[in-house]
DNA sequence: CGAAAAATGTGACGAATATCACATACCGCA
DNA sequence: TGCGGTATGTGATATTCGTCACATTTTTCG
């Protein structure tokens, strides 16, 4: 599943570009040393990349791709805490605190991920003190993030959580000006597992939406046809 | 030697005597100092610790007395995030991202508090290298309870969570062995916050737990009859 | 291209529970 | 001891939404 790549300068220079506040604060030794204790791997679409229980206590990097990080209750519907993309990491709960994977992380598309050694990962924060306050940071946003998605979950209905949830994804349309849209649009199932909602809750909000010119779809993206409209149904 | 202790001493000594294991990882010299930034507070039961929304970036220890962290709803229904006692911290996200304070906290019984300067919070956590990883678990902690109880509120129904929180709160019985009861059980209003329901919801999963000889209750406090049958009811 | 798989659309139905509206019980306190 | 406020108990009702069961459409891949 993993294709183990040991190429280290294009490791190194992938460090060296990537956009992270977290990893930007590793001096060009660190770096090195980093690339020595971690290696490259795939994971395709739907496969496993952490599964909840485990002891094992690898931080990810996302070079390329998204992954959910996710739960599943009782009855087996998933409720994800927080989708990723490149330049997020996942995994670091276990490497700071030992304890065992507390969430599943399912790749949503093809991932390139950089897999770190927890043991090194923590050396990295008791020995770089900025490192560690921006891992601090990294976790209180995490935490703000959960937070406001419990306040939603309890007390908003689906198709509100549905329109925030799109108004999140919604970037500037590079190809259309002054138009939003959703380029990668999930699946409707993902996309329910983001809002904790079901499958054919979704569909039936969609088909509302689009029936009210509110949002189109087209290929694996969606367009945003009415900015104000949607964040009516938001909000009110 | 003097009976009349001064604030900071008194302050100090506490400090020496929390069983913390944040604070546990100052140095004399740094308990010393952190005196010199904090001041002592109380707060009535129901009164506001933090205000939603606002600027002001404290860390409040709290000595005595316990608080729920929660939201409300756009309807007017709180929900508790979490609730801390005694040598818990709230107010550490704000101090570590400078964000506004993103939850409030309310005094659900009389609490005396330490309210440190968020500055000066986060001085210790820059030099100290064991308190910067101990907030570091702390805050992966709180992650992993904050996802926790998303799960819940999402998976199981009032009932079972309600068990669930119920087994949470239970101690040993001090008076008598082999007894596990809630000591200082808080209103069913307030409960009800801790487990996302309304209040109504709560009064009636007591009423069948009481007929069913699981729980009693007495005068502020709930005796667990029946251990064994709540966590049936909890996980069945 | 064409078949199998995946994704989506939609109706019917029931369960959980919020909300409203009271009745009742309890507690602190003057 | 009685009063007012707070906490609790309980029925009736409405609503949201998950679940089941299919039909239909789209995508993938040999």
């Amino acid at each position: 599943m993993s294709k183990i790549c040991s190429n280290r300068d294009r490791l190194l220079s992938l460090l060296y570009r990537l956009e992270s506040p977290l990893f930007s604060c590793l001096s060009g030794q660190e770096k090195t040393a980093l690339v020595e204790h971690c290696k490259l791997a795939k994971f395709s679409a739907g496969s496993t990349i952490i599964k909840r229980d485990e002891a094992e206590n690898s931080v990810f990097l996302i070079i390329a791709g998204s992954a959910h990080v996710l739960d599943y209750s009782t009855s087996g519907r998933a409720l994800s805490y927080i989708s990723v993309g490149e330049g997020d990491i996942v995994g670091e709960m276990a490497a700071i605190d030992c304890a065992p994977r507390s969430a599943w992380v399912i790749a949503v598309s093809d991932c390139q991920v950089v897999q770190i050694s927890g043991c090194f990962f923590m050396q990295l924060a008791e020995k770089n003190h900025r490192f560690s306050l921006a891992l601090l940071r990294k976790l209180s946003t995490n935490l703000r993030a959960s937070n406001e998605r419990v306040t939603e979950i309890f007390s908003l209905d689906a198709e509100k959580r549905a329109c925030i949830e799109l108004m999140r994804m919604a970037r500037l349309d590079p190809s259309k000006p002054d138009c939003y849209c959703v380029e990668r649009m999930p699946t409707q199932a993902h996309f329910a597992t983001l809002i904790g909602a079901s499958r054919e809750t979704v569909s039936r909000i969609m088909s509302r939406l689009k029936n009210e010119s509110i949002i189109e779809m087209s290929k694996h993206s969606l367009q945003i046809l009415d900015k104000k409209k949607l964040e009516k149904r938001a909000f009110y």
